[in-house]
RNA sequence: GCGCUCGUAGCUCAGCCGGAUAGAGCAUCAGACUUCGAAUCUGAGGGUCGGGAGUUCGAAUCUCUCCGAGCGCGCCA
């Protein structure tokens, strides 16, 4: 049995040192030139498990540097692997593939780590810059609707993961309390509050919200000021009406994103820009003018399809195209009030300037087009230094047993988020959101998500983790040593360090380690990639593999189960096996931001 | 017209900085429960990876081009 070391608990990476110095020691014979670059040496899982445990591509990415042929390298490089203690057959396929697999022991001593670093299995050394994760940002001028379910989750789920993987995470939202449409929210408040007084508002005229959730604002406007607002003119009022709204909004939407289990660490006024002591919107625009960044200038009207009402002007220009955008971006409306892009300039100057150059925004689709001149801004304003990195949430199509649910937020009968997750339940909701590429288009059933079968993900994956807690529960009559529950996982991690984890012979067995062992190597390709839909899909690829071999200890095989009742030392065992596989499906799950059940009821 | 995103099995989708014979689920067909939860599992069939060209040892993946879908296109946020 080998030692739990570092090494054990990242499998992946510790081959890649050992291939690596495989490559040193080649290096030192004079066989390999020194200085290759080698960047792009991997050790990853072959596609077809025939293949061995890992393969490495050393050899066919550097022959050519190297100015030899791919398997003659590959042969060089197999007989100093062929050395290594860890490794038990190496075989040189295809055009230089060297496929390797490793003692039985390896995968035993990646078990024995994840048994002994518990849920901090797979976490991520602490270190790296700090991330800036923006995502919803919501206007606040209603509830939230099932649209901003998408990159709520999604946003909250990829800051989980960064955090699980070391960086320091900073979860913001971006309010849009400045501009014209929360204008029009104070003004339907102020109707709400002549109504809340008794009088006869009759139908909410055109161009204000007609939604009964300002019902309660206008209340709470007549309970403070009683009739006093009524008589003065809109520039007293409005200031007013639009504070309360927008703050008993904000209010709804965070208890809306409680019920999602997102939260936020700073929430970002765009007003406080403008209305602090100094105007940072236009602060922003003079030191980027004072760098030759913005100009004065005429902009062509788009080709193709020319509005109407095209009046060609002189405006304030920000010199996008310099830093990669297509076309320089006005800052300045005809009526000299700010745009919202220059808003949002010096909203990202704000991160960078407090200590962020990396950069994440989650947006809508119907963003798309704002990618490119957000991430110049960055550029401007950070002297080149800060990246900002867009992830774009596709649509969402809301569907009830395959028909679609109409939607009109003109009528003002839009699905809220509320309705969603009360209907179909919290994990449900993560789960799917985060069961799709962020990019692709995602149809969301109400009527499938909870469904409880093979064909719902969310419930397959919990049911593998409740199905472990049912072995444990019924082990204990074979096992009666087994430390209770009210113990603690310590306590138990404890009495599963001594299992035999040799007897854990079986290739089913053998393969859920090897899957467990991907773990940490799956947080870093996810984090580093921003997508946290892998982890989704590796979840039920764990699941998937504890099932089956659940079901392989059926009539033909009993003696694959993982109690035995005259065995308690191979139940011992297995039971580690089932504790390890619960752990990696209890973390994964925590960082999607859905419950591991231990019963499914 | 331009830009962004997408196009993989009948349907819904994976495919990890280019890697070996392109994978799952659903649906279809054939099987597995007197004992750890059948909310599960085993097997079969099903593919011009939208079309074409290029880059190279090698392309679903990168580049170009065409076709198709969605989103966006100064003074909305």
């Amino acid at each position: 049995m080998l030692e739990k070391t570092k090494e054990t608990s990242h499998v992946f990476a510790a081959v890649l040192a050992r291939v690596q110095a495989a490559l040193d020691g080649l290096v030192r014979d004079g066989a390999l030139p020194a200085g290759l670059d080698r960047g792009r040496v991997l050790v990853e899982p072959p596609r077809d498990p025939s293949h061995g445990d890992l393969a490495t591509n050393a050899a066919m990415v550097l022959a050519k540097d190297a100015g030899t042929k791919p398997r003659d390298l590959a042969e060089a490089i197999a007989e100093r692997l062929r050395a290594d203690d860890w490794i038990a057959t190496v075989a040189i396929a295809g055009p230089g593939f060297i496929n390797l697999t490793l003692k039985p022991d390896v995968w035993r001593g990646a078990l024995a780590a994840v048994l002994a670093a518990g849920t901090n299995y797979a976490r991520g050394v602490p270190g790296g810059a700090p991330v800036n994760v923006e995502y919803v940002s919501a206007n606040p001028t209603g509830p939230m609707h099932v649209g901003h379910c998408r990159g709520a989750v999604f946003g909250d789920a990829l800051a989980n993961l960064l955090a699980f993987a070391g960086r320091p995470v900073t979860r913001e939202y971006y309010i849009n309390d400045a501009g014209a449409q929360v204008d029009v929210l104070g003004r339907s408040a102020f109707l709400r509050y002549r109504e809340a007084l008794g009088e006869d508002i009759g139908a909410i005229p055109d161009g204000l919200y007609p939604g009964d959730y300002l019902v309660p604002v206008g209340k709470a406007l007549a309970r403070r000021y009683g009739p006093d607002l009524k008589d003065k003119p809109e520039s007293e009022w409005l200031p007013i009406a639009r504070r309360t709204a927008i703050d008993m909004m904000m209010a709804m939407i965070r208890d809306d994103l409680a019920a999602l289990n997102v939260r936020h660490d700073v929430f970002f006024s765009e007003r406080s820009l403008i209305e602090g002591e100094t105007d940072r919107v236009g602060a922003t625009i003079a030191a980027l003018r004072a760098e030759g960044k913005v100009y004065e200038g005429r902009l062509p009207p788009p080709k193709g399809a020319p509005p109407e009402d095209w009046e060609d002007r002189e405006q304030t220009l920000f010199r996008a195209t310099e830093f990669g955008d297509d076309i320089d971006r006005p800052l300045k409306k005809s009526d000299g009030s700010y745009t919202y892009f220059a808003s949002d300039i010096a909203y990202h100057k704000s991160k960078v300037e407090r200590g962020f150059d990396d950069l994440i925004d989650v947006w809508g689709a119907d963003h798309g087009g704002y990618v490119k001149r957000m991430q110049a801004a960055v550029k401007a304003v950070s002297d080149g230094r800060a990246a900002l990195d867009v992830k774009i949430v596709q649509l969402v199509k809301l569907l009830r047993a395959g028909q679609p649910v109409k939607m009109s937020k003109r009528a003002g009968d839009f699905v809220t988020l509320r309705e969603v997750v009360d209907e179909v339940g919290r994990d449900a909701v993560r789960f799917m959101m985060l069961y799709r590429k962020n990019d692709a288009v995602l149809d969301f059933d109400l009527a499938k998500v909870i469904e409880q079968s093979r064909d719902n993900p969310v419930f397959y994956v919990q049911y593998g983790h409740a199905r472990g807690k049912s072995i444990f529960r019924n082990a204990r009559e074979v096992v009666p040593e087994m430390p209770e529950d009210w113990k603690g996982p310590a306590v138990l991690a404890l009495w599963l360090a001594s299992a035999p984890l040799e007897r854990l012979v079986d290739p089913g067995e053998i393969g859920l380690m090897r899957t467990i062992a991907q773990f940490p190597r799956l947080i870093e390709a996810a984090a580093a990639a921003h997508e946290p839909h892998r982890i989704a899909f590796y979840l039920y690829d764990l699941a998937s593999d504890f099932h089956a071999q659940y079901t392989r200890g059926g009539k033909d095989s009993p003696h694959l189960r993982f109690i035995i009742q005259d065995d308690p030392q191979l139940t011992l065992a297995r039971l580690a096996l089932v504790q390890g596989v619960i752990t990696v499906l209890s973390v994964g799950l925590g960082l999607l931001g859905v419950e591991a059940p231990d019963e499914m009821r």
